[in-house]
DNA sequence: GCAAATTATCTTGATGTCAAGACAGATGGA
DNA sequence: TCCATCTGTCTTGACATCAAGATAATTTGC
């Protein structure tokens, strides 16, 4: 039963629900609290590098979204906000925060009088061009520590359970 | 470089980034964006389990917080915003929450007159005993789908990584 | 064609969160 | 002892988010 690894915060908490409630099998909390704690952690270490570009984390995902999508760089705010996993309010606030910023304009669709096509100004082009350069490099900062081989393994069981969480 | 499973949404995220920016090497971007997909996914299904019991998320979170804590279930508002990573500005905010849905009460603390030591009320204990259950349970459907020794090589994994996040 | 249903976007009101600061009480050095 | 500093909690103001509903345009069925 001994740990074959350090403690960490996790394993402080499921001891302290067995001790608590020892009729319960908390070992589900394992996996799910080390993930939760791992994305909340992650969050704090990606804000840096968005913070250095004068970005917020939901403006480097609108802007990359934009910018992902490849020439002309121009999405409808439903394709926006379905691929965030957000909702339509929330992406109209959004969406007057980048324009304001001047890193994204709309302009009337030509097929669909309701829609407002969203596309990234060259000043959003060049942003966020230079961000994901910084980002992806951060990333691999972050999960330096971890041996090629681990990784690897991680992202096999990462690829299981979002399988299992989209299905 | 075929792909060894079902291609899933940060696939698709992987490929448009490969296409648009061949010259950045994104790989990082895959066990991060599924880590950060599957925290965004769990959290939904989480959420379903509280909303039976009446709860938000952050409602379980403060009051596991004290149950686990065990008898008296007493804890001051430092150790709490402490262990849930919120500031102490939002804890102020939980707790009066909590305390007009009778879940929790204030006290003076007998030791620091500056604190008010916060315990679970009876309702607030029964509550968090059935909620709790259920969680695990849920927990547990959630991670049904997943091989033993698949989510046993992603705790493994996860352990590894919050290691490098919280050193 | 035309009315009904659907779709796309935006608005409104409520809420959870944080950063920064206010303030009372505790602590420690001269 | 007593003043300066630190600590614990709460308040304030700003903001991101959502759910629900409003509005306008498109599509569908007859």
């Amino acid at each position: 039963m001994a740990a074959q690894h350090p403690a960490d915060a996790v394993d402080a908490i499921l001891a302290q629900w067995h001790r608590e409630r020892p009729d319960l099998d908390v070992s589900p909390m394992g996996p799910i609290g080390r993930l939760r704690r791992c994305a909340a952690l992650l969050q704090r270490r990606l804000d840096e590098t968005f913070a250095a570009f004068g970005m917020m984390s939901w403006e480097f995902d609108v802007l990359a979204t934009l910018r992902r999508s490849g020439p002309p760089y121009c999405l409808a705010p439903t394709a926006l906000f379905s691929a965030l996993m957000i909702t339509s309010g929330t992406m109209t606030h959004r969406l007057k925060g980048l324009e304001a910023a001047g890193w994204v304009a709309r302009k009337p669709s030509p097929t669909d009088a309701r829609s407002l096509l969203v596309h990234l100004t060259p000043a959003g082009l060049a942003l966020i061009d230079r961000a994901v350069e910084a980002h992806v490099e951060n990333e691999r900062r972050i999960l330096a520590p971890l041996a090629p081989a681990d990784l690897a393994a991680l992202d096999d069981g990462l690829i299981g359970l979002l399988a299992a969480l989209e299905g």
